[in-house]
This record gives C-alpha cells, structure tokens and sequence, in this order.
RNA sequence: GCGGUAUUGGUGAAGGUUGGUUAACACACCGGUUUGUGGGUCCGGCACGCGUGGGUUCGAAUCCCACAUACCGCCCCA
C-alpha cells in the first residue's frame, strides 16, 4: 500500500455516512426546537485561544494539542474542543450586545484533534456534537442543557444511559477544597500510585478518580467537595438538583467527578453508558459543564456560560450495538434495466425527468445483460424494476415488475412520466 | 509519552515453530451454461505476491533489524 491515511484519522465511506447524517439531523433538530442555531467557528486557532483556557494544567494543552507554527510564524493550533472557539468567536463578534438574545445559545458539530494514541473510540481526528448557552447564569438553564442531551439520546433510541452531576463550585471554593484535599493526601504520599503522587500538585482532583485500587481505597475518606460549598455554590447547586426532580430526570451525584479541561466551575455532568461496546464499566459519551469566567478571560464581558460535547465515534459505538436500526437503508424507488441501446436511450431520458419529480431512481451503465442488471436492482434494494425491451419499447412501454410482490405491469411511458409517483407505491 | 499483540487478494483466512519449486480452502465478484427478468446447477477466471524498507541465505510470506499502521491497556479524555 503506497499511501495510508495518517495515523489515528477514518476514512467514513458510503454505508456509515448514512448513520452520522442521521444523527446530525435528529441532533439539529432537537437544538433547533430548544432555540439553538448551528456556528462554524475556524478548525484552526491561534494556540493561545486554547493554551490559555483550556487550561495549562491539562494534558490536552501539555502533549496532546496539535500545534504548528504557520508561514507567516503564527502560532497556530488545530481546535482540541469546541468551547473555546466558540467562546472566541462570541466575543470577537459582540455577540454580547444588547441586540442578541440571552442567553446566546448555539451549536456546533465538527472535528477536533488531540495528538494521542489511537484507540477503540478515540482518535486523532475525531468528531463531536456541542451545544454552548452564553451569557447567562441561571439554573434553569444548566437543567435545559441537561435536559436537552437526555432528549438526544432517547431520539437517537439509546434510553439506557446514565447521568452523573457534581459541583465543582465558584473560584474560590474550587482553592479551597484544592488545598484541603491537597493536605489530606499528602500525609498518604508514599501509598499512592505513581501516577497519582505525580498528580497530586499538578492537578490533585485527578487522584479522585485514579483507578489504581489502592489510590481508591485512600480517597474513600478523602474529604468531598461538597462539604466545601459556600452558600453561594450550595444554593446554586441545590436549585439545579430541584429543576432536575421537577422534570422528572433522574440523576447521580459523583463528587469525585472531574474535568479535564481547566475553565470548568459550578455545574458539571457526564452521560455515560455502560453497553458491552466499551468494554465493561462505564464509559463518557457525553460531558459538560459550566464555566463562568471563561468568557471574560478571552476577553468579553463578566458572565457566565455552560455547554456539553459529545464525542460523535463514541456515541457510533453505541449505536451500533444499542440500536442498529437507527438509520435508514439506502433504497431506491425505482432501478431502469434495458435490453438494447434503443430502450437504454429511453430510459435514461425518462430517469432524468422521473427525478425531477422527486423519484429516487437510478439504471445500469454497463450494458450488461438484462439479468445481470435485474439483479443490480436488487442489490440496490430498488423497490420497483423497470425493463426496457424490444417488444415494450416498439408499443410506447416499459415493463414494471414489483421487486417484492414480482407483480409485473406494462406501463405506458407518457402516463408514466406525467405522473411517476402513482406507479410507485 | 509508556507497555503488549498483530499486519497474507475485494472479504474471512490456511501456511510461518521444521526457509526450497504452482500461497490452501471458503465467501464475494466476473464470464459462460441462459441475445430478455435476482438468488439453483455445473464449468472457467480471479495475490508475479504475503504492511514498507533493508539485511542474512544458493533460495524468505517464513529468520534478523528498522519504520509505518491497526487493536488492547496506561496516561489522558468525548
């Protein structure tokens, strides 16, 4: 083989087009009825756009950003998530001015790059689906971002999943619990695993959710973040839990649910499954969270934001073992099949007007005998089969044979092209 | 970034430990049997090559090295 596609990036070919459209468009129209409109922000940013909010603490901007420096010296970065561009793009634009809505609510689906080992669900290039509420700082609209990710997975017909909800609260409690987990810890220094005594200043909310057996055993008594909460952060995180009851969905609390991503503060969640796809335990298809600060940070006015991402190769894994049936086959109405030139000009005349109409139809190309093009229709799942032979074609007909019923009729070609639908059924 | 397993036609793959003449078998596909109506039968075709590049050897899919990619685990994350 000559050439590969680069390490970690899909070719997605005819067959599994289909299911991701799909999914796209049941996702755009649920954004769409909850009042969010579809944003195209650059694939590539500045890499300060991302370094600098993302988070420096985080692996995402440590090893894994895809980073060059372009041919005018820019250093320019391919986008590791959704948020931060679009938060960019608000401020950059204005967004915030008195003449938008508030909140400003919009979504996104697209690639984004992280440079790290491929595995089953996770690539270099790969896709996500996300939805950012600005400016605001209410409940509600955490519950409505929640609500609206449940929705999409039950339209997408996978109900079993999970949601988790935790509460990382404002600034300063966030350093306040920091430090107390931080000095709790620390006297266990010599009992922690290795990657977890390395985590323990750089990012120590991390050793939470270590997998290391040992590592859990320590944090079982570990202090939670809950008992941190100022009333503030309380009251915000309890009005959030009330709204979730009153609309009937049910949740978790995790409070040794992390981020990954530095901006996050108050309200975050997770959706995840446990389907045998991922290998047993559960796994994140879905996770969000909000991140007041963040938009002043790049620049923009005081307020708040929240949103989730939902990684797009995941959520196909799912579907495929959860719900199979999700997508369409790609059928056709009607397959043209012909035995000499005469009826194949014919057909490929009627084939053309036949489509403007709305038909789904194709013929064969090849010339190949008649039978062999028949059974080209049915590979093609074609509903219906057209034969243009000697016979028909001398009277003004063509043969339409039922692919399902094999009931056959002979069909005048201008009754037909006046109204192809009526024969189609 | 670290560790493990793997890579043979359109597909599933046998073969590699014991290097040696035509890379097994099956499915799919193509042609014929059938100048006109799908799946049946029978006949025939279908890898000058075994991830890529080197090396060892009289000779390598088989042994050695490097690299690439895929998968699994860690890190991390959606």
């Amino acid at each position: 083989m000559e050439y590969q596609k680069p390490k970690g990036t899909a070719d997605l070919l005819p067959g599994v087009t289909n299911i991701w459209e799909k999914v796209e468009g049941v996702a755009r129209d649920v954004f769409e009825q909850f009042g969010y409109h579809g944003i195209r922000t650059p694939i590539f940013e500045d890499y300060n756009v991302f370094s600098r909010n993302v988070g420096d603490t985080s692996d995402i901007v440590e090893k894994e950003m895809y980073d060059f420096h372009d041919k005018g010296n820019r250093h320019i970065a391919l986008r590791p998530e959704g948020t931060a561009g679009v938060v960019r793009a608000y401020v950059e634009n204005k967004l915030y001015g008195p003449e938008y809505p508030k909140p400003y609510k919009v979504y996104y689906m697209g690639p984004m790059f992280r440079y790290e080992r491929p595995q089953s669900g996770r690539q270099r290039e790969f896709h996500q689906i996300g939805v950012e509420a600005l400016n605001n700082e209410s409940p509600q609209i955490d519950v409505e971002v929640i609500a609206m990710a449940m929705t999409l997975f039950k339209r997408f017909g996978v109900p079993n999943v999970k949601l988790t909800i935790n509460t990382l609260g404002n600034k300063q409690v966030r350093q306040d619990y920091r430090e107390a987990l931080i000095n709790y810890l620390k006297p266990h220094y010599e009992e922690l695993s290795a990657d977890s005594q390395e985590r323990l200043y750089k990012n120590p909310l991390r050793v939470l959710d270590s997998k290391d057996a040992n590592d859990q055993k320590i944090v079982v008594d570990a202090p939670a973040i809950l008992d941190y909460l100022d009333d503030e952060s309380q009251t915000y995180f309890d009005q959030v839990q009330a709204l979730l009851k009153e609309l009937g969905i049910d949740y978790e609390i995790d409070t040794n649910m992390v981020r990954g991503l530095d901006y996050y503060n108050h309200t975050i969640f997770e959706i995840m499954s446990d389907s045998p796809v991922f290998g047993g335990g559960y796994t994140t298809v879905c996770a969000g969270g909000r991140y007041n600060g963040l938009i002043s940070q790049l620049g923009g006015p005081e307020e708040g934001g929240i949103g989730f991402g939902m990684g797009v190769e995941r959520l196909m894994l799912l579907l495929q073992e959860e719900n199979p049936e999700f997508a369409p086959k790609q059928e056709l109405d009607v397959f043209f099949a012909s035995a000499n030139d005469e009826g194949d000009n014919l057909a490929f005349k009627i084939l053309n007007k036949i489509r403007a109409n709305g038909i789904v139809a194709d013929k064969d190309y090849s010339g190949v005998k008649v039978g062999k093009q028949i059974k080209e229709a049915f590979r093609r799942n074609a509903k219906y089969f057209a034969v243009f032979g000697d016979r028909e074609v001398e009277q003004g007909q063509f043969q339409l044979k039922n692919a399902e019923t094999k009931e056959a009729v002979d069909v005048n070609i201008v009754d037909f092209v006046a109204d192809p639908a009526k024969y189609l059924r």
